[in-house]
DNA sequence: AATGAATGAGCCTTCATTCAT
DNA sequence: TATGAATGAAGGCTCATTCAT
């Protein structure tokens, strides 16, 4: 059925059951064939909208990755203190989007095998950089600059942290609590500074 | 050549080998055949003193949190206060010996494919759960009861985030960094809440 | 966009575009879908103008010998005397149609797979009947009838093998020299038979 | 059945299969699982002694090459004049090892991928110069300087002719029909040089 | 205890061919 | 007439595992 401006539907259709692929069979038994079958199509198909496998993974990646970015600029159009927008960033995270067991699974799975890949690690590592960077823009304002820096590399961690922890099944499964945690850490930090002004 | 009592040694030689082959190949690329070849034994062999593949890469990880697990133990023992405790937990976490690249590698690899694998999964879990315990254990003494969990929760996942930021390549692999990221967690909590008497 | 007559306009292009294919892939290489690349069509017409890939291929290696053929007629067109006529035979092999690389490339794969299709086997072998019965028919008016057969066939071979080295790059792709190698082993021939009348 | 020393035996097996198979199926169709199977073993076991399906394509036409050499040059042993080594030369080209119809099928097919091979036509070539250079030396002693060049070529050229047509089943398969064709190339030149001492 | 040759299943990828449009 | 999306069958290659020695 050769029907144009299928490039799009297909290559998300084929991310998708990726990701499902991953979820129910593992990363290394996420055969193309398996991932073909699951998406409804045939297996020959998946090359004629990824290069190969690693660039269908890498696609996957980055559409998780794209999906996080949107929901976090989404939420941070409507944020106006800095306490709000780092607020805003640590809810993306753990939207309910981001929040399926299957998102959570490819993501620790692709995780896992970014560094022999160098286009994997790259996006990860842009994804890192730039969360970074949006964390510490507003915790700048509302920490000393040390202790800004100190909170903005320990929210990111604390978030991949959780997020490990989801994926190993090691975590109950709920969102709000992962969010009310991270806001601790953050808002701990912020009490600590602005009850000792004089920094630490 | 017969030899006896090869058990334990030809068992570490190929867990170390595991180890350095996903560091050097990727979990993917770790054959049995590539593990073997770096421990300077035949392909053949690995199948005298492990199950199958597998088994040797379950026990490897066992082998990864036994270490940690020593070092943690070793620590304990001669710490006094309960925020020593604490940091002592920190500490290994952080200690030389798991900090290696390789060992961090390895950690990450088996960490993304344990869903997989009910035995991998139960280990991790297990060391999960003692890792939270032991942080309980103590923070519970130094924090009101709720304040505890969330603490003893986030400094878990604080290591774990931190370890994957380490085995991305996206943060500086200097222990004492992560340490002092780690304790200052906790140190903030404790500020908190001393300042703050009545709990919050 | 319908338009009639296109059969051999279409049929050319694809004939010339699997002799270019075969000449940059190497015949393994020269897929359906690079050959209509190359004609500048989709990949499924090649099925509207040809029964199937062998059918393209045996109908260019037609068109190799189809050309030849013109060029020969065309050559004993205005050729006298029966020397002169065995020169046009010659010529024709080594014409400037017939002597691209591409053309003698084509040429030496398709040759080099003939063997496993009928429909390509029996034209080459016409090919050859009909060159041997060229060269014989006049050959025979100049030399005795058994060194008149030994003439035809050596003639042919010699240009096959000359050909073959050509396709494999060990000569040199000049026309000349390779008509003059030939027409000297025809010439040899001669002047032995009439230096020795008797025959031999 | 692990024994040491297989490699040569194996190697053998499989050259001899892959030639079988290219006669029997083409090349393209001398799949590696077919050549396996022809061979006896499993289609594993070809990446044990060839480095991928090149290699062992390579390493059939260097076998036929070496085959070619030896006898060629056992024949050289026993020739004493200029004009028996010539014939010796002539004679290995179509001795009874050269001359099966396996061995000529794969001889042909491979000639025809060889453009597309640097190793392939890398000793192609090789033999092609050497066989010059071996014609040439003896033909110098017996003609003129030009008339050797010429007759050494022609020679060359002859012979593959003649294969090439023997590989299409075009000329009848009796390898002493051949080697007086050839004979008589040279013979006729020889004569007509020495009935002619001022060359040409 | 140890080797490494051998197996055979399975994976990624390519490709001739078909077909809805 | 023409497109190019889609299929499904192989093919080359890898690899965990077995086994004769």
């Amino acid at each position: 059925m050769p029907k144009v401006g299928m490039q799009p539907i297909r290559r998300k259709q084929l991310i998708d059951a990726a990701i499902q692929s991953i979820h129910e069979f593992g990363l290394a038994n996420a055969t193309v064939a398996r991932i073909a079958k699951k998406a409804g199509v045939s297996p020959g198909i998946v090359h004629h909208y990824f290069e190969d496998k690693n660039d269908l993974l890498f696609s996957t990646m980055r559409a998780l990755l794209v999906d996080l970015r949107i929901d976090a600029v989404t939420r941070l159009g409507t944020a106006r203190t800095p306490t709000e927008r780092v607020y805003a960033i640590i809810d993306a995270s753990f939207s309910e989007t981001q929040f399926s067991p299957e998102v959570i699974t490819a993501w620790l799975a692709l995780y896992g095998s970014a560094r022999r890949s160098d286009r994997l690690s790259r996006i990860v590592r842009i994804y890192a950089r730039r969360l970074h960077a949006n964390l510490l823009h507003d915790l700048r304002k509302l920490l000393p600059a040390d202790a800004a820096v100190r909170a903005a590399e320990g929210t990111a961690a604390l978030i991949d942290g959780l997020y490990l922890r989801l994926a190993l099944g090691s975590a109950r499964p709920d969102p709000d609590h992962h969010r009310a945690l991270t806001r601790d850490y953050v808002d701990t930090h912020l009490a600590f500074h602005s009850a000792d002004p004089s920094g630490r």
